[in-house]
Parts: structure tokens; C-alpha cells; sequence
RNA sequence: GGGAGUGUAGCGAAGUCUGGUUAAACGCGACGGACUGUAACUCCGUUCCUUCGGGUUCGUAGGUUCGAAUCCUACCGCUCCCA
């Protein structure tokens, strides 16, 4: 079985700088699993590697895609998949770091994406009304529609019915599912005390405002702001207020701030009870790994 | 010294006129949790104490009342205006 390295942990606690310390020590290639670094011209509100860093270690899966395009779990498997393999044939360390526990897991796990197909025109039928009608009709068709996908589903969070029916509706003749590999992983976990790393993301955040955030939210609003995938993105979507003129810097900057925390926490939530995670240190990581990959 | 206002749970802030259904709305902060195709999303819970039976609260001390955050009195603190 393919041997890789994970390391998670919330925003702003390292990652980005351990992994390329361990890409160093270990012959290894970075992945990232990260929704919002996937984006081009997103640089500064992600805390993207910056260039400089990338020359030290090859990165994959940075700058993916425009701003403006759509991305999903079932993107970013795919794609790993590939890259974990050709850096593995090249006889290098596949060390995946990112902070969407989401990616991390269907990635590791076997998340069934090759969900049965429903009919084209019963889709194209249904799409327009659902959409309008209230969350027990959506639900109820769902159920109807695929019961596999709607075990899946909370049927209780409306955003997450309207998408599933949205994939349900969608998903036609897909091809068989492709078998995807398996990976034996050491998941590496990163975390501080909480008020260490509230600091820390306080700090990151006034870094990033002073490094020029603002020039590229301006350039994501243009793009289509909160419409866009990448117009979620925390570090982004704050300014859109202020860019327009209805909020002021400092209840920008807060709200950023806030978010960031909030973000942390559900994180860590994630990792801690979706993943199987090993809690270290960037200091101790190296003897983990060392240890890991000799066994 | 005179006048007006104000004091509510970690913070902000309702409730006071028209006492009871108010351990006290709501927001923030803090904390916990869910999560299989947009996941930096979306959603849920806890936040006076408790041995979970209860107990003690709305600046403080009294009073009225069957019953008070809500009415009365005094006092203390803060804010503003006139001196």
C-alpha cells in the first residue's frame, strides 16, 4: 500500500511551513487539500505558499483553476490521486497538507462519489421547481429520487438537500466507478492553545491587509463575488462590504477576525472526530515520520 | 450646588409605563457538536450555581404586595446639562 504523509490543523497553525520542513528531510512533494488554494490570484486572504516557498518544494494542486470556476471533493480526489501516484513513481514522498478536512477524508476514505444515475429528463423536469419549493418537498423528492444519496443527507439543513438534489439531478451516466487506490497515512495533527492560536490568526489577518488583501477581494468582487465558489472564502468575502462602501475597514477587519476564529474551531471539530489524527508538534513531527516511514 | 438620565447574567442590550405566563428576549464573546459531490460551506447545542430535587439573581438596603427586574423610600456609582 502506497505510504503517504498528512498534516492537518486549523488555520494559521503551520502547516504550510511544516510540510515543506518534511518535503525537505524526506524527499517529499507537497499536496495540497485546501478548497480556496485551488484558486488562482487568490494569494494573500488563502495564505498560499508563496512562490519562493514553491521553488524550494514542488506544490500540486495550487492555482488549479480560475477564480471563477467550481471545485469539488470529487475534483480534488481525482486529482490527488494522479499526482500521489506520479510523485510516488518518481520515488518521492507524497505529504499532503491542508486544512479542508473534508478533501482529507474523501481522499483517505472511500467516499462513494459514483452514486447511482437518475434520469436525464425526469432531472430536467424537476430542477426548476425544486429549486422554488420549500425543504420538506425538496427532501421528500430527494428520498424518492436516490435514497442512497438521501441516507447521506441531513434532511433538516436545506443547503445540504438542494445540493444533494442538485447531484441526484446531475449525475447522469457516469461512467463505472473507477477503483481509486488506498493509501496507508500517517495523519499529523497541528495545534496550539486556543488563545495561543487566536493570536495567531489576529496576527495573520492584520499581516494580510498590510500585504494588500484588499487589491485582490476588489478583483474577486469583479469576478462575481459572493456568487462564486471562491467568493465563500473566508479572507475574502468580508471585504466585499467594505469595498462597496457599506462597512468600514475596522468592522471588516473584526468580522474577518471572528470568522477566522470560528473557522478554527469547526476545524478542529473535523479533525478530531472525522479523522484519525496523531497530535504533535512541528518539532516532533520529524521523528514521527522518520519512525513511520522505516516501518 | 441645581437639572436630566442611567445601573440587568463575561460584554452589549431588551424587559420597567400596563407587577405574576421571566432564570430573565436578542446580539457578541466563549465553549461543545454534526458533516459522502460548493465544505474557508451549511447546520445544531451549551453558556448564574447545582449532589439536577432544587438554590440564588436584575447597583445596595429597606418597604408595599399573595406575588417585584418591574411600584415606593433612602443610599451608592456612572453619564450629560446648567452653575
Amino acid at each position: 500500500m502506497t505510504k503517504i504523509v498528512v498534516i492537518v490543523g486549523p488555520t494559521a497553525s503551520g502547516k504550510s511551513a511544516l510540510g515543506i520542513d518534511l518535503a525537505q528531510r524526506f524527499n517529499g512533494e507537497i499536496i495540497s487539500a485546501d478548497s480556496m488554494q485551488i484558486y488562482q490570484q487568490l494569494d494573500i486572504g488563502t495564505a498560499k505558499v508563496s512562490a519562493a516557498e514553491q521553488a524550494l518544494v514542488p506544490h500540486h494542486l495550487v492555482d488549479v483553476v480560475p477564480m471563477t470556476a467550481n471545485y469539488s471533493v470529487a475534483d480534488f480526489v481525482q486529482a490527488a490521486d494522479l499526482a500521489i501516484a506520479d510523485i510516488v513513481a518518481r520515488g518521492k514522498l507524497p505529504i499532503v497538507v491542508g486544512g479542508t478536512g473534508f478533501y482529507v477524508k474523501a481522499l483517505l476514505g472511500d467516499l462513494d462519489l459514483d452514486w447511482p444515475a437518475s434520469d436525464a429528463k425526469i432531472a430536467a423536469q424537476l430542477q426548476q421547481d425544486l429549486a422554488a419549493s420549500d425543504l420538506a418537498t425538496q427532501a421528500q423528492r430527494l428520498v424518492e429520487l436516490s435514497p442512497e444519496i438521501a441516507k447521506r443527507v441531513d434532511l433538516q439543513n436545506p443547503q445540504r438537500v438542494l445540493r444533494a438534489l442538485n447531484v441526484a439531478l446531475q449525475d447522469v451516466d457516469l461512467p463505472p466507478k473507477a477503483p481509486r487506490p488506498t493509501y496507508e497515512a500517517l495523519t499529523l495533527g497541528l495545534d496550539w492553545p486556543r488563545d495561543v492560536l487566536y493570536d495567531r490568526i489576529n496576527q495573520r489577518v492584520d499581516q494580510m491587509v498590510s500585504a494588500g488583501v484588499l487589491t485582490e477581494a476588489q478583483a474577486l468582487l469583479d469576478a462575481g463575488g459572493l456568487a462564486l465558489q471562491a467568493g465563500q472564502a473566508i479572507g475574502y468575502k468580508e471585504w466585499f462590504a467594505y469595498l462597496q462602501g457599506t462597512s468600514d475597514l475596522q468592522t471588516a477587519t473584526d468580522l474577518l477576525k471572528r470568522n477566522s476564529r470560528r473557522y478554527a474551531k469547526r476545524q478542529l471539530t473535523y479533525f478530531k472526530h472525522q479523522l484519525d489524527v496523531t497530535w504533535t508538534t512541528a518539532n516532533d513531527a520529524a521523528n514521527l515520520v522518520d519512525v513511520y516511514i522505516k516501518s
